[in-house]
DNA sequence: TCCAAAGCAAGAGCAGTGCTCTCGAATGTG
DNA sequence: CACATTCGAGAGCACTGCTCTTGCTTTGGA
């Protein structure tokens, strides 16, 4: 049945997923503005034209590559996070964001393809959403684990940013107080910026240890939304003095 | 003298600005990706390849307008600046990141082109890094005028990254405490992360409150680099404490 | 089983791109 | 004035995304 009916249909998905498989290949080596419908063909031993077939447009061929990069994200994040979903909430939060380092630094194309500019007349159907919700919705719920234990100080929130937080709040955590929810939406546009000034070379010269240096600045935006190492109840270990 | 030695002279640079110009006219309304050379001759009256005689390739033309853009933004921030310049470090911090923040929203095109996925195969030449650095340098002034006062309480550095800080703040602020340092790069990194989701369109549906975000934001950032309101000697504002 | 319908690959073609080369004409310098 | 340099224009190459038409093959219903 599947096989009788599907010759033809199994064929299209077949033909659908080595397109997008080369597609891929093209875009992991030279970026996505060099990405040719034609070449893609060409390697596939078919006539450009052909092509239009499985994808009515080099945008929607560039929406799968999306959707597909927003998943191998999300799904390395999570099978990260499944090896220490045990651990205490800092070393989990800890391992997911440095997972995403590792997905973005070794496809870089395909990170930019999601975080970095649009590209221009392009935007992002609906259909992306679920998959680029995944890391996200990882890393909160991080922070709920954490907050459902013991509370944390963070500071007030202004008057001003009520409204938001608790709107904001009921869509993804309910149960967290809105300090969190602010801090948490924050912290997750910053994780980016520190992964994609480092991908998008940024960091050159200026940085040189760089899992150092990540390993530092994820630590103090995991304080930075609540999450505090089981004996410790303040804002996080010592300080040092500076000034005259 | 200029004039008269300048007949030509002064016809070139002229042309170079026009075509400058309207390239940049072209960038701000359908990004970089759709930057056409011969759309820039055909709308400047001229055939494309006289156009060579001024940039001899599309790259060329985009390093031009990428160090315009860089020039743009830190004059907007040095410009900003310059106003509260007498304030205090948090309010002048808070001043530029908003600065630059404003700028990224009303050139959303050019941010893209400096902040966003480098073109590929494209490597920015070292000409671009003075225009660049001026962000950078304005805000590490900040801080470095903030520790030259009083100093603030800042988490330990882990071991090992005190050789990096200790490398990076020597080519940038000497008088800053190594904390401080690390702190401000990924401070610099994270407010890029914010600016970024905003304006490429990851905050939609998610934030809506834009500008009161962000000043929270950012006066956390502040924070983490140690800037504080005179009167505060410790981390920030009252608390509030969540869980069960 | 046969036949119309649908799916598909191929080719030609259009409008556009970056870039190169050549050829006169304008312009500045000795 | 004469020479050399600079510049604009045009033709042309190789490439792009995309459309349309022409046949062939598979599919599903009578």
């Amino acid at each position: 049945m599947s096989t009788a009916r599907g010759a033809r249909a199994r064929a299209r998905t077949e033909v659908t997923a080595a397109i997008k498989d080369e597609a891929r290949r093209q875009l992991a080596k030279e970026g996505a503005a060099k990405l040719s419908l034609r070449a893609v063909a060409r390697e596939l031993g078919m006539v450009s034209s052909a092509l239009y077939r499985y994808f009515p447009s080099r945008d929607d061929l560039l929406t799968a590559l999306i959707i597909d990069a927003y998943d191998s994200l999300g799904q390395t994040a999570e099978a990260a996070h499944e090896k220490v979903a045990d651990a205490g909430p800092i070393r989990r939060w800890a391992v997911v964001c440095e997972a995403v380092r590792g997905w973005a630094l070794a496809h870089p194309h395909e990170y930019a393809l999601i975080y970095g500019s649009p590209v221009p007349g392009y935007a992002a159907p609906d259909s992306t959403v679920p998959a680029a919700s995944r890391v996200a919705l990882l890393l909160i719920e991080i922070v709920r684990d954490a907050h459902r234990g013991v509370g944390v100080a963070l500071p007030r929130l202004p008057a001003e940013l009520k409204p938001e937080a608790r709107r904001l709040g009921q869509d993804l955590a309910p149960d967290l107080p809105p300090e969190v929810v602010m801090a948490f939406a924050a912290a997750w546009a910053q994780l980016f910026g520190l992964i994609g000034f480092e991908v998008f070379g940024q960091f050159n010269r200026v940085v040189e240890d760089r899992e150092a240096f990540f390993r530092h600045a994820v630590a103090q935006l995991g304080h930075g939304v609540g999450l505090v190492f089981p004996q410790d109840t303040g804002t996080g270990g010592g300080g040092s003095r500076s000034g005259s």
